[in-house]
RNA sequence: GCCGGGGUAGGGUAGUUGGUCAUCCUAUGGGACUGUGGAUCCCACGACCCGGGUUCAAAUCUCGGCCCCGGCCCCA
């Protein structure tokens, strides 16, 4: 038996690696277009960065070790933590808003399934220092156009947990807990059980789970997370972002404390979420001042499962040389790549010229570029199209533009 | 961690009531073909997921493990 990648790890052919960076790239591309500029972190962090807000109990979850030293290792399963660590380590006097982006791997370790594996890829945002609303409807907004931009439709869906606290205010915080996880699930069931003793609060967060703004705001009153989402609705109208209020969204995570959102895509079986984000207060839990935030990841490789769009054929050239002729060849291939940036290829295995066309046509070449002591007496190539078998001996920097289309 | 389905050359497969040398397609390397590829033909290459058990004999039956697929739990 050959050697296995671990569980729940995957390589990537050719063409999925140029799909993949195909996509990241356009994501990347939106980013910066919005004055987002991109971060690294390492790709493991003391455990404690993720257990601080998070408990011991998520450590079941990470790849976590000692490392020689005897220090509490884990790699990242989430970048949210690690770039606000970042941002209270290095950057917390920088002009606020701070606007970061990053695309990275994490690691989880959980049960391999549809659209989730133990080694993944976040492409995620994070805005630092203000706790505006505009703040939280341009990442909303810079979610949705990076979804649609790939092609990918997405159905949004946004929550605020201060409305939802409020309602369960009077519960003590296992209560609260439960109350919220059950209500992520859509387990109106359970709630029903859960809240059997506390029917208003019952009946208010069951009214609440169905509402839109408007009945929300009659259900909680007019509060300022209310008012909030109305603002936000204007926001994302002037954005043209499509959106459902949905106060049914959780997100397992405690350190979120206002708006929340999801995006939900067909095509992916039980894991159907692509995005999640919403506003949260982390820097305090560093060490640093308190500084309203908010952010979104998308799930890459989900996206990548449904996402159609394809990277854009880069012309491949062969250089189909005689025998006679190498050091020719080798000077055409040089000024095809140094000079033109054009993608080729020379043969290095000592294959007969019919051998080297029919390798070309192998591999996909677009084009062969021939070089025989005919091309060379009269200072120019053979161009041949290798789709209609068409050629016609040119000079190259002719050859160069027909290549390029 | 739990439930179910699955694992035969690089990819796709036949064979599984135990019994010659494990089938075929494709891909790959070479040749027929010394300035023209895609066709055809020939040759080569290459597999029973791993380990234990039953048996004269295991790809086939059995047990354990590993991995893949779908779902549950979880998803910070």
């Amino acid at each position: 038996m050959k050697l296995q990648r671990p569980r729940g790890t995957r390589d990537f052919t050719p063409a999925e690696t140029e799909k993949r960076r195909y996509i990241e790239n356009r994501m990347r591309a939106i980013a910066e277009k919005w004055g987002y500029v991109e971060v690294k972190t390492p790709t493991f962090e003391n455990s404690e960065l993720f257990t601080i807000k998070s408990g011991e109990a998520i450590l079941g979850e990470l790849y976590a070790f000692k490392d020689k030293g005897g220090r509490e290792i884990a790699l990242r399963p989430e970048l949210t933590a690690p770039v606000l660590r970042m941002y209270v380590n290095e950057m917390s006097v920088s002009p606020k808003p701070i606007k970061l982006y990053y695309f990275e791997n994490c690691f989880r370790y959980e049960r391999p399934q549809k659209g989730r594996f133990r080694e993944f890829w976040q492409f995620g945002v994070e805005l630092i220092g203000s706790g505006r609303v505009e703040a939280e409807a341009e990442a909303i907004a810079l979610a949705a156009a990076m979804v649609s931009d790939i092609g990918i439709e997405a159905d949004l869906c946004i929550g605020h947990l201060g409305v939802v606290r409020g309602v369960l205010h009077d519960l003590d915080s296992q209560m609260q807990a439960e109350a919220m996880r059950l209500m992520d699930k859509k387990d109106l069931e359970g709630l029903g059980v859960l809240l059997a003793d506390d029917s208003d609060v019952k009946d208010r967060l069951l009214a609440l789970i169905d509402a839109d703004l408007d009945e929300a705001s009659s259900i909680v009153g007019e509060t300022g997370a209310i008012e909030q989402l109305k603002q936000m609705r204007t926001l994302l109208d002037h954005y043209g972002v499509e959106y459902k209020v949905d106060f049914g969204i959780a997100r397992g995570l405690d350190y979120y404390t206002g708006m929340v959102f999801e995006m939900y895509a067909a095509g992916l079986g039980a894991q159907n979420q692509i995005c999640g984000g919403g506003t949260y207060r982390l820097a305090q839990l560093f060490g640093g001042a308190e500084t309203p935030s908010c952010g979104f990841a998308i799930g890459f490789d989900r996206v990548l499962e449904v996402c159609e769009v394809e990277p854009p054929n880069k012309p491949t050239v062969a250089v189909v040389y005689l025998p006679d002729v190498v050091e020719d060849a080798i000077r055409v291939a040089s000024r095809l790549r140094e000079g033109a940036g054009v993608r080729t290829t020379i043969d290095i295995s000592g294959r007969k010229f019919g051998q080297q066309l029919k390798h070309a046509d192998a591999i996909g070449a677009d084009y062969a570029v021939i070089v025989g002591a005919q091309e060379i007496a009269a200072g120019m190539v053979t161009l041949r199209d290798m789709r209609t078998g068409e050629q016609e001996m040119i000079g190259l920097a002719d050859a160069v533009l027909r290549i390029r289309g």
